[in-house]
Parts: C-alpha cells; structure tokens; sequence
RNA sequence: GCCCUCGUAGCCCAAUCGGCAGAGGCAGCGGACUUAAAAUCCGCUCAGUGUGGGUUCGAGUCCCACCGGGGGCACCA
C-alpha cells in the first residue's frame, strides 16, 4: 500500500476516429491520467491536528486557532469485506455518494476526512483456505488488492494514508487492547447520577479491599484478604465486562462455532450459511452489552438516525417496564409445606386481581421442586383429565411434556400457535386477593425472558386467553372494554374487578392501577416495578481460526489472566488446517473445537507476567469478526498511530462532540440497513465503554447515519423457469401500453430483485467503464433518485448522463480539433439568471445531499447553453466547478483545458449572486375558490393592496364571478390571489 | 397481528412553509444532419397525485380509514 511510481501524466490523445468525441475511450484516459496524477500528488491527503498525519504532501495542516474546529468533515461508509467475487453497480452507490459529498466539502473550504479500509477477518477467506490450503491472509490480501483496483477506477477521493484491514497486525494490536480495556472493567450503575458507567476494575478490587463494597453472593461476610486468588477472581468474573461463563449459547454446528443472539435468525438458523442452530451449554466469552442497555436506548435520542434503525434497536433491546410479582407456592394436596416462591415479570400488574392460573417455561428450574413434593404422587381428585396430559401423575406428565417441549426447534416451537401444557399438582398463592392458583407448565411461555414465569391473565391477555378456554379456567376481566368490543380487552379503559379489603383498585385507569399496585406490592412484599430487557448478553467468542486471537491465557487453575499490553499483538499461529471442525449440520451431540487448539506449541506457553516463569494455556477461542468493525471509526482518525488506538486530540479533532451535549462521533456513515442491530449495536457498546474509560470525548461513534438503497434489477426466466441473459432481453410495448419481454424470438417472464450470477442479470463497474467511463457512471447513480431509496437497474438509461456529460465537453472543445473553444465576454441577462439560480439551486440541494436534483440543475443550465450556443468562460469556469463533485475526471480535465494549472479540488466554489435570484417580474396566480382562472406579470414586490385590485379587475377573475359578490380575498404577494365569492 | 417506510406521466423521479401538479432523465413520436444508419441536435405527446372521507379560501403536501409495494418484529408476558 505505497504510491506506486507512475509515467508522467499523458495528455489524452484523441478519438481512434478521429475525433475529440467525449466517448467512453476518450472518458477512460481522461479518467487514468487524473487517478495517477491524484495519486501521485497525495491531493486527497487531510491533515491531523497533531501526529504522523499532521503534514500533508500537498502541504496542507490543521489551522491552529479558533475556529479551526468547526472546519472539519468526517465522512465514512460501512466498510467493505473483500471477497474476491468483485463488485456489480449497486456496490459502490453509497461509495460515491459520500465522495460527491466530501469532494463538495472540499471546494467548501473543509478539512475531510474521508478513506476506506477493509473488514477482513471472517468465514469465506477461512472457508477458502479450507478448500485450497492457501492461507487466508494470502486470500485476503488478493482481494483487497482487487477491490482497491476497482474502486480506485471510480475515482473515489480517499486519503490512502488512512487505509487499513482489521487482519494488519497493528490493527489486531488494538483490537486486542480494547478487549483488555473491557475485561478491565466494570460497569458502575450508580456512577453518572444513576446512569452508570464503566469504570476500571481496580477500583472495585479497592471497594472490596477497603470494605465499602460488601461481596456478593457466595462470598458475602468474608473479606478480600481471605480470599484466594482464584476466588477473588471469580468474584471479579461477575463484574468483568468481558467475561467467561458456562451459559446456554447458540451452537451451530454446520459452521462448527457458536454465535451471538444477532447472528441467528428468527427461524432459528444461522444468519450466515443458513445453518440450523441449537441452544447448548457451554463456556463461552462474552461481552457485558446488557448493562448499557438504557443507555443504548436513550442515547438514540442523540442522534441523526433513520427511524427504521433506530426502531430496530428499540426493539431488539426490548426494554419494557413492568414489575416482579412473587407467588407464593404450596405443594399439591393442600399441604402449605415450606413455601417457596414464584417470580413473576408482567407488564400488566394492574390486571393482578384477574390473575387465575400460573405458568412456568418447561425448563423452569422450579418444575423440579413442585415436583419433589411427596404428595404430587398422583394427582387430585378433582383434576380435570384435560390437565393430566395423558398421564398417571404429574410427575409423569411433566416429564413428557419437558421432553417434548425440548425435541423441538425453537422455529419449530414458535411454528405450532395451539396452546398446549400440564398441570404441575402444585398451587401458587395470589398475593393480593389470596387465590390458590394452579401452576402450569407450557411451552408459551419462554425461559429466555422475564422471569421465565407468567402470572396468566385471561381476561386482559389473548395468549392467556386462549389456554384458559383450551384448559377450562376462570376468566375475570379487570379492565372495562369499550362498547360492543368482542374478545379479551388488552387496551385502556377502567379498572373493575379488582378490590378487596386490601386495595381498591377499581374506577382507576390502567396507568394509575399500576403505580397503585406497584406501590401495594411493594409495601407488602410481594413484589416490586421493575424492567426487563429482551437484549442478552452478547457472546463474543468463536471456534475459528481466522480471527483475532484473545490476549488471554489460563494458569494451572484455569484462571482467566490478561496478557500485559506490552506484549500485544498476540499473533495467530501458524497451522497445516485452517478449519473448525465441523459436523453434519443437525448433529446434537458435536462440541465445538477450535481450530488453535491443534496449534500445541502455540497453546502451551511459558510466560514470565511478575511472578517468574510460568506455564500458561492460550485462549483459543478468536473474537468474532465484529470485533474491528466497532472500533475503526476511531482509526481512521489516526491510523498509524503505535501510542494508542486514537489520540485524544486527533479524535476530539474529527469525532469530538460539535457543542454542549452533542453526542460526537462521525458526520455522516453510510450504509446498507442491514447492520441496524449487528454491526451499529456492537460499535455504539464499544464506543461507550471507551468513552467512560476517559478514551475518547464522543459518546456515539455514528452521528448521522443514512441507509442507501439497493440497487436491484429485473431477471428473466423462459417457459422451463431458467433465467436468460437480462441484457439479451428486448421489451415490446403493445398498443394498450402493456409490455411483454422477449429473448430470441420467445416471450420470457420478468421478475425484480437482487443482481446476482444465477440471475444472469449482473451489470458490473467495468461494464460501465467500458461502454460509458466512470464520470458517467457516477452521475447516472447519484441521478437515479434519492439515495434512500431503492431502484432498479436500467443500462439504457445510463444514456441520458453520457449525453449530458457530451454537451458539457462540447462546451469547452471542440470535438473535431480538440481545441478549447471557451470565449471570453459578458453574459446576457437570461444566463445569468440561469447561471445563478443554479449556483444556488445546487449549493442548497448539496447541502441536504439531493444529489439526483443537484444534477438536474446542472443539466438545465447546461442545456441553456447549448441551446444558446454560450460558451462563455464566465458561465463555464463555474459550471465546471459545480460539475466536479460528480464528474471529477471530465471537470479536472476541462479545468486544466481552460488554462487552471492546478487540481480543481480545493478550488472554492462559485457563490450565487442574489441579485439574479430576484425575477424582474413574476407570474400571479389569480385563483377563484381555488380554481386557477387568470394569471398576472407583477413586480416580485408588489404591495398586496395593489395586487388585490388588479386581481378583482382581471378579466378571467371578473368572468369567472359572473357579477356573484366577494366574500373575502386571500392575497400571497407577489405569487397568488385567491377570491372566495359569496355563496 | 404490531411497528417503520413508500405509492405523482409508459418507466425512473421533482414539486423546500398547504399556494399554477413538472425540474431532470429514459422510452415513444416528429424534424434537422446523413446516400443510409448510428451518434448528435431541435421540438412534441402523455398524469391530476393508490382509494374513500375530513380540515381549509386552497391538499401531492395536514388528519382519519382502507388498498398495494418494500423492510423489520412477532406466543417477549
């Protein structure tokens, strides 16, 4: 990755015809001479405010002073994985959005930052590697090179300083060093006013040693000094912000790895190969991302987000409010033998006093105690059959519903809606009207959420609802539906049912019945409000090779200890397979194993960490390739730093928060939606525990984020349903406007969606180079539309941006000679209202990223010329510069051509003068009950009494009135009047 | 079922604070240039804004209900 050296910039020969024709050969030298001579001249190269990048080879720096700071643009898009099978057209739309933006910038007087690194650690250069033997790094650097190659025919504006992959050793180094930074901590929730915050784990180790922290659990009533190392440690485990437990995780054996909660599709598959998932027990790294999960929530509110994401987070956080009620719990047959209590979560304690049954998740551990019960032998007379499940006694029958229940896949038991169960034998008090309530196991309810336990109302819940009326149980509504309403009411309204000599409840709204109740609960015991969360833990180890290793080793205990930051990067080892072991993709019994675990020599270490040498086991586990996504918006800052991930200065400098209680982070990130809760959930954690660390100053990492959309396109298929070359398809259009598709002589249906090989309707970046250049290329894509939006495909289209490019060449050369034909001399009075109107027109659209009107303006104006034959410098020069955002190959070429010597991308952009944005006269609307019926040329600043009188006189207004009288007149001087008349 | 989005010309899309429905592009048609074709240039046609209500002097724009496309979540208590 180095300026490689070039041949001096040749100047484009002309057309093989002959001519000095803007077509795609010309386009293309044109565009190769400008990438060298940008690449050569280190144009895109923007300065930091202090370290290696502080000079520039253009010679540029940060400005000291004030005001400096406001000076500055970050823009980034979502980073690209390499994956060797190259780019297709709808691949580089977010690409060249944020280069028109930052080249736009630029000319604006900013200081942008804008570069591209690569995601590189993951399963396709692993599973490459597998199938060839060919080290992964070797695959990923092939790729890289490629798509830097392609994308550098883009003419995207990176600053290639700043360029970097995840798998570079210096960038593992940090990696790793985060990952220490995390397990060194721990997250205070009383810090912050409440808020909470990380804080090092020394000073928690302090609280414990000097007493002002009481131990937790097993621990409480000893002190620190008693206690072992190994205990002491596994007292900090509980606090760790990364941290090892043995925990129900998502095993997924096709890939031979477990898998984060994110990772996992609803079906129950991996989200990657497709793969079915199992939930198993085992002991895995994982990440303390629940203990931001407030602050994950509200700080949405922080940020420049599309509300689809930002909704997508709410949800996949899932926070919701509610309380913990407890039941007590007694034995079947009456006997109140040694109460044990039922936690329940709701959202709904308002409805407790129509609570009438409980249930408990199949894997409720508290299954086993109902059933320890000795009098839960048989069952109670008086047991309705349809409870028993088939069975002589509940034991029976809760064992063969458990192993039912835990035959099935989660996609299979979130399949079947029949609500189905059995009764336990065992009764659980209702604490506030008393109730002796029967405790059911049922497969509706989930062990992953809550409490794992329901308390069951079936008049204010339809699941309830529904398993009261399969199982025969009471049914009390507490909440007064609206009139004529069918069915369970789950909405507000007024408490009824629901008093006793213990509270009253009724007459109240949902809202106030639930503080009452909250309130009830609390004062007597049995309960408190609380909030849940559906967010889990995030599981952050794999049983890959091809990711960063952890800098963790085990001593004989098998005590987790962190490597000492001075020997960071812990490399991979070298090794003859580079597979996990993988298993047929349903095969229950499979544990996972690592491929480093082979690697023994690596493994088995002999370390000195303070104590002399010692052997020590390596973790050999690797991060998942999340990992280095959710810290490069921080190196990008300050790449070849070998101090610290960031300088405080250069990151305050490109990232810091913009004024008092701005979130801070990058000024734009572009990307596809699909990271919504992978990728930006996992970066804006690790961001925030960097910031509580006192790392960096922003607390978001992102603050304006935009979805592109994606680029699609119509695929054919003929009568056997195989698809047939898109491009080879012709449209007929009938009389009646209806269009069939035929491919050599027969009809061939079409359909929409994605681009793909299998489709045979792949239209490539090279595609375009080579029938239409990359200037073209890229105004065709920023004037498709808006870039949120999705849209299809459409070669022949790509026409109309060539054209447009042609008339601007033309402008300035001469297509037969090739000499410059630009003129000197004043402009007329109608271009420079064109002129102007567009100047402005295209400032306000860049500034709030229209691209696709941008363009449209600077067609109308270049369609103005043509027309009338102007090829003034005055009216060219600034065309030229607005041009250049989005053709900056052609706009430098005719820059240098007009006699500029320079790149034109610092050149300040033209600003309109307002004095031509004023019309002489303007066209009023002269309206009758809405209705258009006479227009007027009026001064721009007409007095409205003015304007008034010669509405009501106007010839259409007077015809239309017909002598009726006017009850009143709207005037909007200078553009519209309109008459309401009588009647 | 719930949430988020988007419905404007044959197609892709504009319309900024509620004020003339049309900026731009594609396709189509006509013309100029050409021996002819391509390319280029000039000109033209085409919708009343998914549907039904409402608010307003005035609605593509605001409100309500519904229909359709895309996306997300879903036995989450």
């Amino acid at each position: 990755m180095s300026a490689q050296a070039h041949p001096a910039p040749q100047a484009p020969a002309q057309d093989a015809s002959g001519t000095w024709k803007y077509d795609a050969a010309l386009a293309g030298r044109i565009e190769l001479k400008w990438q060298d001579r940008w690449e050569a001249e280190g144009t895109f190269e923007a300065p930091n405010p202090t370290g290696p990048l502080a000079t520039t080879r253009r010679g540029a720096t940060v400005s000291p002073g004030p005001g400096a700071a406001g000076e500055k643009l970050y823009v980034m898009d979502m980073f690209p994985y390499p994956s060797g099978k190259g780019l297709h057209v709808g691949h580089p739309l977010g690409y060249l959005a944020t280069d028109v933006l930052a080249r736009y910038n630029r000319m604006r007087g900013k200081n942008v930052m804008h570069a591209l690194a690569y995601d590189a650690f993951g399963l396709p250069a692993e599973q490459y590697a597998v199938q060839t033997g060919q080290h992964p790094r070797v695959t990923t650097e092939e790729n890289i090179a490629n798509m830097r190659r392609q994308l550098r025919r883009l003419g995207l504006g990176h600053d290639a300083r700043r360029t970097f992959a995840t798998t570079d050793p210096e960038f593992v180094k940090w990696t790793q060093w985060i990952f220490l930074q995390i397990f060194n901590s721990w997250y205070d929730a009383d810090a912050d006013g409440g808020a909470g915050k990380a804080r090092p784990i020394a000073e928690l180790v302090a609280q414990f040693a000097d007493g002002s922290r009481a131990l937790p659990g097993d621990y409480a009533g000893r002190s620190w000094e008693e206690l072992s190392a190994r205990e002491r440690e596994d007292v900090l485990h509980g606090y760790r912000l990364a941290y090892v437990s043995e925990s129900p995780v998502n095993w997924c054996p096709g890939l031979g790895t477990v898998l984060a909660n994110e990772e996992v599709t609803p079906e129950g598959r991996s989200e990657r190969g497709n793969f079915p998932v199992f939930q198993r027990n085992l002991k895995q790294w994982n990440m303390r991302i629940t203990a931001y999960a407030d602050r994950l929530i509200d700080d949405l509110d922080h940020v420049d987000w599309p509300e689809a994401v930002k909704s997508m987070q709410r949800n996949w956080i899932g926070r919701s409010t509610g309380a913990h009620v407890r039941f007590a719990l007694t034995g079947s047959g009456g006997t109140e033998s040694a109460p044990e209590d039922i936690t329940v979560f709701t959202t709904r304690p308002d409805t407790l006093f129509g609570a009438t049954y409980v249930v408990l998740a199949p894997e409720h551990p508290l299954v086993d105690r109902l059933l320890a019960e000795p009098s839960a032998a048989g069952w109670e007379p008086g047991v309705p059959e349809a409870w028993r499940g088939g069975a002589a006694t509940p034991a029976e029958a809760v064992r063969s519903y458990r192993a039912a229940a835990a035959a099935k896949t989660p996609a299979e038991r979130q399949e079947d809606k029949e609500k189905t169960g059995v009764f336990t034998g065992g009764y659980a008090i209702n604490p506030v009207t008393g109730d002796r309530l029967p405790v059911f196991i049922a497969d509706y309810v989930l062990m992953g959420y809550g409490t794992g336990a329901i308390m069951a109302v079936p008049g204010g819940d339809e699941r309830d609802h529904e398993f009261a009326l399969a199982f025969g149980l009471p049914i009390v509504p507490t909440v007064a539906a609206p009139e004529g309403h069918e069915g369970v009411w789950t909405g507000d309204g007024e408490v009824i049912n629901s008093a006793n000599e213990r509270i009253d409840l009724n007459g109240m709204s949902v809202a106030e019945a639930k503080e009452a109740i909250i309130a009830w609960l609390e004062r007597s015991g049995s309960g408190e409000g609380t909030t849940t969360y559906r967010l889990r833990d995030w599981l952050f180890s794999r049983q890959r090779y091809w990711g960063e290793p952890f800098p963790i080793v085990y001593d004989e205990d098998g005590t987790a200890i962190a490597l000492p930051e001075d020997q960071l990067p812990v490399d991979l080892p070298e090794v003859d397979d580079f597979s996990p072991r993988t298993f047929p993709e349903d095969d229950l019994t499979s544990e996972p194993e690592p491929p480093l675990g082979r690697a023994a020599d690596w493994v088995h270490v002999t370390l000195d960490l303070g104590d002399g040498p010692k052997r020590y086991r390596r973790e050999t586990n690797t991060m998942p390739n999340w990992a280095g996504s959710s810290w490069y918006q921080l190196r990008y800052a300050d790449p070849a730093n070998d101090q610290a991930p960031v300088d405080t200065v250069n990151e305050a400098y490109w990232l810091g928060p913009r004024g008092q209680g701005h979130s801070g982070g990058a000024d734009l990130y572009i990307g596809g939606v699909e990271h919504a809760v992978l990728h930006l959930l996992y970066a804006r954690f690790w961001h925030k525990v960097l910031y509580d660390l006192g790392h960096i100053s922003s607390f978001e990492p992102f603050h304006k984020l935009v979805n592109q959309g994606y680029i699609q396109a119509y695929a054919y298929t003929d009568e056997r349903g195989a698809y047939v070359p898109a491009a080879e398809v012709a449209e007929r259009v009938d009389e009646s406007g209806e269009s069939t598709f035929w491919y050599q002589g027969a009809q061939v249906r079409r359909e929409y969606g994605k681009m793909g090989k299998s489709l045979k309707n792949i239209v490539t970046p090279d595609d375009m180079y080579a029938e239409y250049g990359a200037d073209t290329f890229r105004v065709y894509e920023m004037s498709m539309g808006p870039l949120e939006l999705s849209r299809a495909w459409e070669t022949r289209a790509v026409v109309g941006a060539q054209r447009f490019l042609q008339r601007v060449w033309r402008l300035v050369v001469d297509e037969e000679t090739g000499e410059t034909v630009v003129t000197g001399g004043e402009l007329d009075e109608a271009t420079l209202r064109v002129l102007h109107a567009t100047i402005a027109g295209v400032h306000e659209d860049m500034e709030a990223m229209r691209f696709n009107t941008a363009i449209a303006k600077l067609i109308v104006l270049v369609n103005h010329l043509t027309k009338e034959g102007i090829t003034a410098r005055a009216a060219v020069e600034p065309l030229v510069q607005l041009l250049s955002p989005f053709a900056p190959h052609i706009a430098e070429e005719l820059w240098e051509r007009l006699g500029h010597a320079g790149t034109i991308t610092y050149q300040p952009l033209p600003a309109a003068d307002e004095s031509y944005l004023v019309a002489e006269t303007v066209t009023c609307v002269v309206q009758v009950k809405g209705k258009v019926r006479d227009r007027l040329e009026v001064s721009p600043d007409i007095d409205p009494a003015e304007l008034e009188r010669l509405a009501l006189a106007s010839t259409g207004a007077q015809r239309t009135l017909a002598g009726a009288g006017v009850r009143k007149v709207i005037v909007r001087a200078p553009k519209l009047v309109n008459i309401v008349p009588e009647g």
